[in-house]
DNA sequence: TACATATGGTATCATTGATAACAGAACAAG
DNA sequence: CTTGTTCTGTTATCAATGATACCATATGTA
């Protein structure tokens, strides 16, 4: 019949299996009738599983949702074969930018799974491997001494236009999405993030005290020669000196 | 005993008061205990009620809270007694962002009802009247002649980068939320937005072509001796000229 | 073999959003 | 005053849902 998510086929599958099939079950279940599909009655029936086995495997519900959201994150970032570093990281920073656009705005039940039931000091699975990508892309442009605040005020700053920037988006109908006008908005708030965070010039060779400073940070736990309280008290300066712009 | 939502003193008030009695029972159990907290059987106990007044009042729970978002918002703003517009327009802008994301941290939970749950093309009625004060603000800093980009972009890029910065300062721990050094990410975000969206210099006497396009798109609907046809084919070209910036 | 752990399966709970159905009350029209 | 209409108060009840207790079975291990 209708049972577009039955994957019933497989039988006696091993505990890690039955896991995957469940959640491929409640993605299916998300993306077709939208997150109030995903009850644990639809979710088991779909995978052929009773409802203890849920709470077995995922604790409660809201387990079953993070793991939910962190596998069709994964799935999004393995599909686009996440590509490796090119030579300019501010570029990558942008490229980064639009693909966490496309995955809200293609994904947008997983995305609000992901991002709009904020939980203060908690953030789901998803957001985390989001998060830590993030970091990384930032790490490298302050190794590039572009950066022109910290690296922590440089990641929260571009995720908030970002996720701001897809819910603004989500919100809308989508033919009024891309303003028939030059930019679209998704354009114009990552160039504002990523004005906000980055050094304007290429970093031509000499770049200032500021910059200078995120740039020795963001490589300092690396191959140290300093010791454990050498560090912190340096790392201390260095934010200082950071926080000097202009 | 402990019903700190008890109203019940008040009897048998009229259809208005005992919507509003209503409204102010769920905002008092959405402050003490959270959205979960917010059950029709909670707050039509609290309220006095029985449950089919509430559906006869708001249709159904979805409409309680859209009620509630919008109450809630309305009553931030009175208490903060909307200021009437100063010289500067770029500077109404900004306190109106910090009023923003103040009403966002102190009333999380009423701010996650009004943003948090997109539903594309219908915004909950508070959004739609916090919408309606930003494009106000917007429309006096197009007519100061110091807007870079569309009343439209300007507003979708404002309100993007401002429900982002308060989601993500909500999705971290109280303690974590200003960081330690120099500026505070609302800070930061604020500027990057108004950086993008404003024209740098106080806009001496004579700016540019795109912003006086703007500009003069921004007062355009009123008193104009214009027909209808004349001022649609009017509005392109100052859009188009808007487009064209540097 | 005997014990421990994990899994499949049934039945069941408590909560919650939402309505049906009936009885008055208010009120305007005739 | 009567009649009919509309709104409100009240009770009872439904269906869906998240979650768990309980038992039986299997599977692996000492």
């Amino acid at each position: 019949m209708t049972t577009p998510a039955d994957e019933s086929t497989e039988l006696s599958a091993s505990r890690d299996e039955m896991r995957a099939r469940i959640i491929r079950c409640a993605i299916n279940l998300l993306n077709h009738g939208g997150r109030d599909a995903v009850t644990t009655r639809a979710v088991a029936d779909a995978a052929d599983v009773q409802a203890p086995a849920l709470y077995r495997l995922f604790g409660d519900k809201q387990g079953l949702l993070d793991a939910v959201a962190e596998h069709g994150f994964a799935a999004y970032l393995k599909e686009k074969s996440v590509r490796q570093p090119g030579q300019d990281p501010v570029e990558d920073l942008r490229t980064g930018w639009d693909l966490h656009v496309e995955f809200g705005l293609s994904h947008s039940a997983i995305y609000l799974l992901m991002y709009a039931q904020p939980r203060p000091g908690a953030k789901s699975p998803a957001a985390e491997l989001s998060g830590r990508f993030l970091k990384e892309h930032i790490r490298r442009v302050a190794a590039a001494g572009r950066l022109r605040v910290s690296e922590e005020q440089a990641a929260d700053l571009f995720h908030a236009c970002g996720c701001g920037t897809v819910l603004t988006l989500l919100s809308q109908a989508e033919e009024q999405r891309d303003s028939s006008l030059s930019e679209s908005l998704s354009e114009i708030a990552r160039e504002a993030a990523i004005g906000a965070i980055t050094t304007d010039p290429p970093a031509t060779e000499n770049f200032g005290p500021a910059a200078a400073a995120v740039a020795l940070r963001a490589v300092l736990p690396e191959a140290s020669p300093l010791s454990e309280g050498e560090r912190a008290l340096l790392t201390e300066w260095l934010d200082r000196l950071a926080a000097d712009r202009r």
